[in-house]
DNA sequence: GATATAATTTAGTCATGCCTAAATTAATTT
DNA sequence: AAATTAATTTAGGCATGACTAAATTATATC
C-alpha cells in the first residue's frame, strides 16, 4: 500500500504526516504553530516541508488555513504510526525494554524496517491491537478500532475501572507509572478523592497509592463500576 | 566505549569506518578508490568524507596514500559490525527473515539500534560468535575471534569438511546456497572434482549436487578429514 | 476603521553528503 | 628523462532540512 511512494519519502517527511496525523487525531486544529512545536522545529522550516507535503499531494491546506492530510497521505501516517506500535509492543514483550525507553526506540526503528519485517513481528505478537500504553495499532488496511476510554480525573470516590490508555510523551511518568503497575489492563478501584481538585487515593492489587491530578490527567480507564 | 563520540557520527560516517575495516581485513589495502567502489560513491566524494574522518582523528591518511583505522575509529567499526551480525543472526533465528535477506535489513538498523537493546539480542541469542553466513561477532570489547577455514576450491574428491562461511553479498548466491542447504555447520563430502577447473560434486546429508567452480569460491570449510 | 498583536510565510544561511569536471600528483611506459 | 595513464584531490553545484530575520497576512482591540 502506497509503499512506491513511501520509498522515496525522506523520514523528516514520514515524521510530518505521522505528527499530523496524531495532532488531527486528538482533536486539534493543525497549524503551521502547532506542527511546528510538536515536531521541534521552528515554525518557518515546518512552512519549508509543508510545501513539499502539498506538492506531494500528502497534505492539504489553504494559505494560513488549517492543515490535513489526503488520502494517500493519511494512509502513510497510519503505515508508520503502525510500525511505531508494533514495534514499541516488540520491544516490550519479545526484548523485554522497558516501557517508558520503547517510544524512542520505536522512534528511530519505525523508518527504517521493512514490510516484510513488520509483518514477521505482527505474527508473533498474534496481531495485536494495542502497544503497551493502550494506543491502537492501526491494521495493515490502515483501520483503527479505537478504544473507549474515559480520563482518570472524572473518576469519584467508590468507582473501580481498568487502565485503557497512559500517555506516552513523558518517560519519567510512564517510569512512575510502571513502578505503581499501572499498565493498561490493570484494575484499580477509588478509595478517596480529595476536595478542591485534590489528588485520588487508589487501591491497585491491594496496595494504596496517591496519585496527584496532573498524573491522573494522563491516565484513561475503561470499564468504571460503581462501587458494589 | 565511545559512545561520546559514535552518537555524533552520522550514518555515512559510520559506514565509511565500516567499510575501511572490512576492506582492511580482507586484506587489501585501502585506498581511495577501492573504498568509493565498496561505498558505491564516487572517489571525490570518498575523499570528502575521509578528510572529515581525519580530522575527527578515527582515519589516518599521508596524502595519497594507504588508509588505516586509529584505534578509536576501529573501535566504532567494531561496534558497527558488531550490530550488524548481532542483528542479521536476530532477523534469521528470532523472525525467521530469510538469510539472503537479513544483510540487506541489518544494513538499516544497524545505525539505529541502541546499546541497550544490542545487548537484549545478545543476551536472547546465547551471546554467539558468529552470524548466519559464519562472519565472527565481535564482542562487547571489540575483540574479534576469527575462524579459520580454507575455500572449498582447495577440497579434493574424498574429503569431507564443514562450512564456515559463505560471502553475504550476492543475495540470489545466498538464496541458492540455502535451497541446497549450504549453511555454516552443515558437513558434505567431496564425491568428485572435474578436471580442467571443473565442477564439484558434493553429497550434503545423502544428495548428491554439483557445484560449479565461481561458487565454490564463495564457500569456505572447516574440519577437511581425508576419507576414511 | 485604525492599530497592535499573533501567526505564517518568504528570503537568505548553514551543514551534510552526494555529484561532475578540472587540476594535481603518482606510477608506468618508452 | 619525458610522456602517458591512473589515482587522487580540489572546486563548484545540488538537494535535504534545519535555522534566523524580515515581511506579510490574519485576528483582536480600541
Amino acid at each position: 500500500m502506497h509503499c512506491e511512494i513511501q520509498k522515496m519519502l525522506t523520514h523528516a517527511a514520514e515524521d510530518y504526516l505521522k505528527s499530523i496525523y496524531k495532532l488531527q487525531e486528538k482533536g486539534s486544529k493543525v497549524s503551521t504553530g502547532l506542527l511546528a512545536e510538536a515536531l521541534n522545529v521552528k515554525p518557518a522550516s515546518a512552512t519549508g516541508m509543508l510545501k513539499k507535503l502539498k506538492e506531494m499531494k500528502l497534505v492539504c491546506q489553504e494559505r494560513y488555513q488549517e492543515i490535513t492530510l489526503t488520502d494517500a497521505g493519511k494512509a502513510i501516517a497510519l503505515e508508520i504510526i503502525r510500525h511505531h506500535r508494533l514495534l514499541e509492543l516488540y520491544l516490550f514483550k519479545a526484548l523485554g525494554v522497558p516501557w517508558e525507553s520503547v517510544h524512542d526506540e520505536a522512534e528511530k526503528l519505525e523508518h527504517v524496517i521493512s514490510e516484510d519485517v513488520e509483518e514477521r513481528i505482527d505474527a508473533i505478537l498474534g496481531h495485536p491491537t494495542a502497544d503497551p500504553h493502550g494506543s491502537p495499532i492501526p491494521d495493515k488496511n490502515g483501520v483503527v478500532t479505537p478504544t473507549a476510554y474515559t480520563s482518570m480525573t472524572t473518576l469519584r470516590k467508590g468507582q473501580s475501572c481498568v487502565v485503557a490508555e497512559v500517555s506516552d510523551t513523558d518517560s519519567a511518568l510512564l517510569q512512575y507509572l510502571g513502578e505503581l503497575n499501572l499498565y493498561p489492563g490493570t484494575g484499580f478501584r477509588v478509595l478517596d478523592v480529595a476536595p478542591f481538585e485534590g489528588p485520588f487515593t487508589i487501591d491497585i492489587t491491594g496496595h494504596s497509592v496517591v496519585i496527584g491530578r496532573e498524573v491522573a490527567k494522563h491516565i484513561f480507564v475503561t470499564d468504571v463500576q460503581e462501587a458494589e
